[in-house]
RNA sequence: GGUCGCGUAGCUCAGCUGGAUAGAGCAUCUGCCUUCUAAGCAGACGGUCAUAGGUUCGAAUCCUAUCGCGAUCACCA
């Protein structure tokens, strides 16, 4: 804020001392002022009373910058009040912007890749994957509105041991079952035969071991097992058929992936395919090896040893010379950064993942490629249920569409008995009962933290009052209701008598709005935005109750009023897309 | 056991790089629909900020230790 600036520009002249330091807040509400500016952090240099430099440094802002319009001190809190005609200036300069909050991405500075969702082709995504999707189309929308370029990602983990199982499984207990003879979406059908594929593995470690068999020698030796191995090598080798059926059960999961996205509503600018990139990763692994970067076991499998840096040995490739996990990370972060120009590469993945996350980044690094240090880990907490940890293997999971329908199911049940969508025809309730249903869930995800792990409770519906998705979106209706009525010109500035405290607050909330995007996108938290728009929404309903604006007795008041209210709701509504929520016009 | 993260009102969470008397929502209770949508507003109740030390003019915030919860330390991803 330029008044900010100008402040300082005042104390320098009065102290001549080193101002960069000195601490400016927003006033706390119950004290009278607008900011609040804290004598102590000028102390280290200006020796003397807190209260008395208050009064002095109080008394020159308000002789000589016409914005301040008086003072009080309160110990060594010096609170400077604005002038009406500050708050309406800031407010007409704001509503001119159109794309208000949001920075033209600049054209010499490199991209940021977010890479997100990355799911696994075996099984339909659950509920933890809904937070690493919104976690990452948020995080990216709100980088761009910071003012970067930005690509959306994802790798698809296609191929590998898990993938085998459920191949494997179908190949046996399927009966040629498919999406069109069975009606299941593709990715439901195929995640039935990995939960197969477990019960049958179970099945046979027990009868090993009522056999004899350790407990550990039965995992390994389990023929189901040794069987998906066969396959990953006959797959990794090329086999016509292994390949074939590969193909076949990968695209029904991708066409139950696209429309799950579609219902969630997130894209990726481009999509990485394990297959394509582990073998750039195994080379890479070789040629390290070539450096002594890596090592080889005599069983024949790689390594580097970490213990320098405080961590242990990590393998890189098995002994049967296929890739694992981080072997294909490797590939795939070289490839990025060699189609696209970035400064940076986002991965946003579970805190289970944070060793891996570690590892893969210093193995990087030692490799020699020096964007590594530009890697990063956006780590956010699990989604638990009550019973703890979801399991697909063991069908502990909330489904993402059961979710979603579910959702939209509530808001139906709440719309109808509040009764307010008289004049809607079937399709538009349909499509508003979606767009506050996903707003719940949305909102509820995004306005947490994303460290922190979430406890969902599928019987503990999710709430449409108070600091809710719904919540925010009613107010914005009520809005579009009065703009809807607002049949009188208000594109043109108001000159008004007086401000009232309400839509000084609001305009004081709006302001914030900038800062509150680059905020977000340096900590990569959409939960900033989330509690941004709370506290604007619950500015702007405190305000609509205190005063009438349709009915406002002044011309100029009404004018003003709307204006705020319009301005109001288009900060939601862009506040909103960078959480991926939409608004809506009634309900 | 090593490493990392978390611990704020009965419950779910805010509290940004240290600033004044720690804030919301849900739940419970009290008011407000003959004026712009009550999915709302105004208010009451509710806190040893896990515990103990330390740094500082000032600590929920930073440091150390302890306790509790979780994750991870796989030839799974």
């Amino acid at each position: 804020m330029n008044l900010e600036k100008e402040i300082k520009k005042a104390i320098q002249i009065l102290f001549s001392v080193e101002v960069e330091t000195v601490e400016i807040t927003e006033t706390r509400k119950d004290f009278e002022g607008d900011k609040t500016l804290v004598v102590f952090s000028l102390l280290r240099q200006l020796k003397g009373n807190p209260a008395i430099i208050a009064e002095q440094i109080g008394t020159f802002l308000k002789e000589n910058v016409t914005e301040i319009a008086d003072f009080n001190v309160v110990k060594g809190f010096l609170n400077l009040v604005f002038t009406k005609d500050y708050f309406l200036k800031e407010f007409y300069r704001i509503n001119a912007i159109t794309n208000y909050g949001f920075k033209q991405a600049n054209t010499d500075e490199k991209a940021i890749m977010v890479e997100y969702s990355s799911p696994n082709t075996n099984k339909p995504l659950h509920l933890g994957h809904v937070r690493n999707v919104l976690l990452g189309y948020s995080v990216a929308e709100i980088i761009k509105a910071s003012g970067k370029k930005v690509y959306k990602t994802q790798i698809i983990n296609d191929r590998g041991i898990h993938i085998c199982k459920s191949m494997l499984a179908w190949q046996r207990f399927g009966n040629n079952e498919t999406p069109e003879n069975t009606g299941l979406k593709g990715d439901k059908l195929v995640g039935n035969y990995y939960v197969a594929f477990d019960k049958a593995y179970k099945a046979e470690i027990k009868a090993l071991m009522a056999a004899g068999s350790t407990e550990e020698d039965a995992k390994k030796q389990a023929p189901i097992l040794r069987d998906a191995q066969q396959m990953l090598l006959k797959w990794e080798a090329g086999d016509t058929e292994v390949v074939a059926l590969w193909e076949k059960m990968n695209q029904w999961v991708y066409d139950g992936f696209e429309k799950t996205y579609k219902n969630i509503g997130v894209d990726f600018d481009k999509n990485y395919y394990e297959s394509n990139t582990y073998l750039l990763g195994k080379d890479v692994v070789a040629k390290g090896l070539e450096q002594d970067v890596f090592f080889k076991k005599e069983d024949g499998s790689v390594w580097i040893d970490l213990s320098d840096e405080g961590l242990d040995e990590k393998i890189v490739l098995r002994a049967d010379g296929t890739a694992v996990y981080i072997t294909q990370d490797i590939g795939t972060a070289i490839q990025r950064f060699k189609e696209y120009d970035l400064q940076s590469l986002i991965y946003t993945v579970g805190n289970e993942q944070d060793y891996h996350f570690k590892v893969l980044f210093l193995i990087l690094k030692k490799l020699g490629y020096d964007w590594a240090e530009h890697l990063y880990h956006l780590s956010y907490g699990m989604v638990d249920l009550p019973q703890g940890k979801m399991k697909s293997r063991e069908g502990t999971v909330v489904d993402a569409d059961d979710l979603l329908d579910e959702m939209s199911q509530t808001a139906k049940n709440i719309s109808e008995e509040l009764g307010k969508l008289d004049g809607y025809s079937e399709d538009e309730k349909e499509k508003l009962y979606q767009i506050i249903g996903k707003g719940a869930l949305k909102y509820f995800i995004l306005k947490v933290d994303p460290k922190k792990r979430i406890l969902f409770d599928p019987k503990a519906s999710i709430d449409f009052q108070g600091n809710t998705g719904p919540f925010i979106q009613y107010t914005y209706a009520r809005i579009q209701s009065i703009l809807r009525k607002a049949n009188f010109d208000f594109s043109k500035a108001a000159t008004l008598k007086t401000l009232e405290d309400k839509e000084k607050a609001l305009i004081k909330t709006m302001l914030q709005f900038p800062d509150a995007i680059q905020q977000a996108a340096k900590n990569y938290s959409p939960a900033l935005i989330a509690n941004f728009t709370y506290d604007l929404v619950k500015q702007y309903n405190s305000f609509y109750q205190s005063v009438a604006i349709l009915g406002a007795q002044d011309e100029a008041e009404k004018i003003f009023r709307t204006q705020l209210s319009q301005k109001t709701s288009m900060i939601i509504a862009a506040a909103f897309s960078l959480l991926g929520i939409e608004v809506p016009s009634r309900m």
